[in-house]
DNA sequence: TCGACCACCAAACTAACGTTAGACTGCTTC
DNA sequence: GAAGCAGTCTAACGTTAGTTTGGTGGTCGA
């Protein structure tokens, strides 16, 4: 009545050696977690995804905060890496543009590489305030990355000297990571579609001829100081 | 030992009548739903709000479903009617930029009108399917009426025609909704500066002069069909 | 004065949660 | 073949969630 030890009767290949196993539940965690949130999701959810049961979880991980924790971690890296790997692939100067080619790079690594940079930025608003702690520092170094290669465009003269750069970074993130909310991979539009249109829309604008000329805003803040 | 009606010790006005405190509730809850989410806000957290306990919630409402579904209801109409009234003072042909003005108003509903908004904004992607299914009316009308917006700006030459509208309204929702992510209204940036500059990003573009010339994307997609 | 009713409370219920403890199986090693 | 370890199981723990039940004080029309 026990089940052999890895193999399940899903056919799922859990061929690879014991250590191994801690990345199996990683990865089901995170579609779980991807698609439900991180309350709404269960150890039970994780266990059975995985193919065992709750107790056993605790042999691999301490706690379900440090799953999470470690998800979030992942995620933040995965993303990380993509984008710096692509941008510093254009070379210096950059053949193309740094933003668009950051912007494919992020929605790419959202949407296609893997669940865990989906489930990180989606679940990082609701987790305990201990892991986000946790998570806190890859993050502020992924947002530091994005910072300079802005000011990086922006000393170049690729970006116009009187856009706040600070928000453009954070317009750009929310326009990326808010396609959580409603990109369907199986609908019409490829990533490649959505992420060269952003990038449309942020560089070039999408006034036309006929547009209100609206005054350019004024520069009421000096320092932007950013929180969080 | 038993409190008097209407009367509660932490001297918040409960002054009013009967069915206010109805409102009352769902004011407690919006606040609390805003900042902790959906499954982290217990129906005893809520009543500790409105000063008094769990059980009594249920001579208002039948359950805790039924509370945010009320909630996120009014987030969206308040949203809608704020964004409808300002673009509607425009006048027609508007006065000014129909996108600009809509965003201001969406920001402003979001950060400085009530909590019901951001709360609706940031709990609807983690409430169960019923409730999110029973707000989705109200969500679509809302979504019909920017897509119009947008298309008459694009049909009198204030959008560049090959512009996708529905890319471009998502990109702005992202935009405008993540900022619930970061946004504090203690910062440097008020509400009004920052639907500013994200008018101004979105519709002037942020590339500047020494920008890498990339080329316009190719519309791979005849017939954009949304989902959801 | 009195009963009806409104708005609430205290206390409990069931279900589910994260977590723990101990037993068990198969594999490896001496 | 006994010992030991790795990995999982079953079963339960205490807590907390949403929810239900029965009651209670205050108000008010008759």
């Amino acid at each position: 009545m026990v089940r052999t030890a890895f193999s399940t009767e899903s056919g799922e290949a859990v061929a690879t050696e014991g250590v191994a196993s801690r990345r199996h539940i990683l990865d089901c965690a995170a579609r779980l977690v991807r698609r439900q949130g991180y309350a709404a999701t269960s150890l039970r959810d994780i266990a059975a995804a995985s193919g065992m049961k709750a107790g056993s979880l605790y042999y691999h991980f301490a706690s379900k905060e440090e799953i999470v924790t470690e998800m979030l971690n992942i995620g933040v890296q995965t993303v990380f890496g993509e984008v710096r790997r692509s941008v510093e692939a254009l070379g210096d100067p950059p053949a193309a543009s740094r933003v668009e080619t950051a912007v494919r790079a992020h929605m790419r690594a959202i949407f296609e590489i893997d669940d865990y940079n989906g489930a990180s930025i989606r679940i990082f608003g609701q987790v305990p305030p201990r892991v986000r702690d946790a998570a806190l520092g890859e993050r502020d170094a992924y947002e530091e990355y994005w910072h300079k290669l802005l000011e990086q465009d922006a000393a170049e003269g690729r970006l116009r000297p009187e856009v706040d750069r600070t928000l453009l970074r954070l317009f750009l993130f929310g326009a990326m990571n808010w396609a959580l909310e409603w990109y369907d991979p199986a609908g019409k539009y490829s990533v490649t579609d959505v992420a060269r249109a952003l990038s449309d829309i942020v560089l070039r604008g999408s006034a036309g001829a006929g547009a209100v000329a609206s005054k350019p805003p004024r520069r009421r803040v000096p320092k932007p100081v950013e929180r969080r």
